[in-house]
DNA sequence: ATCACCCCATATGAATCCAC
DNA sequence: GTGGATTCATATGGGGTGAT
């Protein structure tokens, strides 16, 4: 689904903040009608906005939208893309923001910030650069994260008042529908693994990879360190989830549901191996033992451990929710 | 209600970056 | 080097605000 390379800068449409999507809708339909050449669907650009004027401004957003395959053209007229007739068959936003999230990198990164946390412009313009260091834009300048904002806006995802900006209940809908489109299961062997002797913990563990864009704001809101074990490296991170992706399908994109974990810690945390209490302290399974002095000195030696979290990374609903599935909590 | 002024969003041109 | 993509800075104009 996205073995097309990514693009950086997001395009604004004419017509003010709100109006992106008002001012697609009638682009796509005067060229489903009449099938412009340039020349014509730049005079009609002149015509339907009057503040606009220049070849070169007008053209640009048309090359936006042939890039994201909403336009194309052909014979030296321009026509509905594949993306743009897919879109235009029922005109919803949640197809239009997959046409969108699919080429520009960082928009459902921003959704899933959102989702935990309303944000000013300011708080988005950082978000988006420290989760996404390839937009590599003047940190000073919000730009081009109003612009990226306008189009949620637009499309009705994200409301602002004053100078916040909150994702709509469309919006929710939207980003939890994202998490489960965007990410792939796989199943390598139903792995099952045994801790110590008790064949009652046995479990199976299925490995899945996430939204390539959910794992890069985990990432970020936990600077890229597994909080039990310090492993620091992000290839050898998983996103873990607390209340479990399978049975919890609500919270699978909640930011505050999930941790940066080791791989190895968590196939763990999955076993319950150790759990996490509500005040954050590191609680090892009872039954739990080894001679392996990476698991000694990580879980082990650590039992009853403060662990660097607090509230705002962690919800403790979800981990008093799962500790009272653990049974030895 | 009218006018003068200010502020801000946005359209645009130019500079810069980057892949080929 | 070239052409396209991307970023940056600024002119423009519309809307809001407050004084008259």
């Amino acid at each position: 689904m996205s073995d097309t390379s990514r693009i950086r800068s997001i395009v604004p449409m004419f017509g003010g903040a709100t109006n992106y999507v008002d001012t697609l809708d009638a682009i796509i339909d005067t060229v489903r009608r009449t099938h412009p050449d340039t020349d014509m669907f730049v005079s009609w650009h002149r015509e339907y906005f009057s503040r606009v004027s220049s070849r070169e401004s007008i053209l640009r957003r048309i090359r936006y939208l042939d890039t994201i395959e909403i336009l194309t053209q052909c014979d030296g007229r321009w026509y509905r893309g594949q993306a743009g007739r897919r879109y235009d068959e029922n005109r919803e936003m949640e197809t239009l923001f997959t046409i969108l999230s699919r080429r520009n990198v960082g928009l459902r990164s921003l959704l899933y910030a959102l989702r935990e946390r309303s944000m000013t412009i300011g708080s988005i313009n950082d978000q988006q650069l420290k989760t996404h260091p390839e937009l590599g834009w003047d940190p000073n300048q919000t730009d081009m994260a109003l612009q990226r904002v306008n189009w949620l806006r637009s499309m009705g995802l994200v409301a602002r008042q004053d100078e916040i900006y909150t994702l709509t209940s469309v919006g929710k809908t939207i980003t939890d529908n994202a998490i489960d489109t965007w990410s792939a299961d796989y199943d390598p062997d139903n792995t099952t693994i045994e801790i110590a002797d008790t064949a009652e913990y046995t479990t199976v563990t299925t490995t899945r990879s996430v939204d390539p864009e959910f794992r890069a704001t985990v990432l970020h809101q936990h600077e890229s360190e597994c909080p039990i074990s310090g492993v620091d490296q992000p290839a050898l991170l998983d996103v873990a989830h607390v209340r479990p992706w399978a049975e919890y399908p609500t919270y699978r994109g909640d930011i505050r549901n999930v941790l940066p974990l080791s791989k190895t810690h968590h196939a763990a945390f999955d076993n319950a191996v150790f759990t996490i209490d509500r005040d954050f302290r590191l609680r090892v399974n009872p039954e739990f033992d080894t001679n392996s002095t990476l698991l000694q000195r990580t879980i082990l030696d650590k039992t009853g451990e403060q662990l660097p979290l607090s509230a705002s990374d962690i919800d403790p609903a979800h981990l008093a929710a799962r500790n009272d599935e653990v049974g030895w909590i």
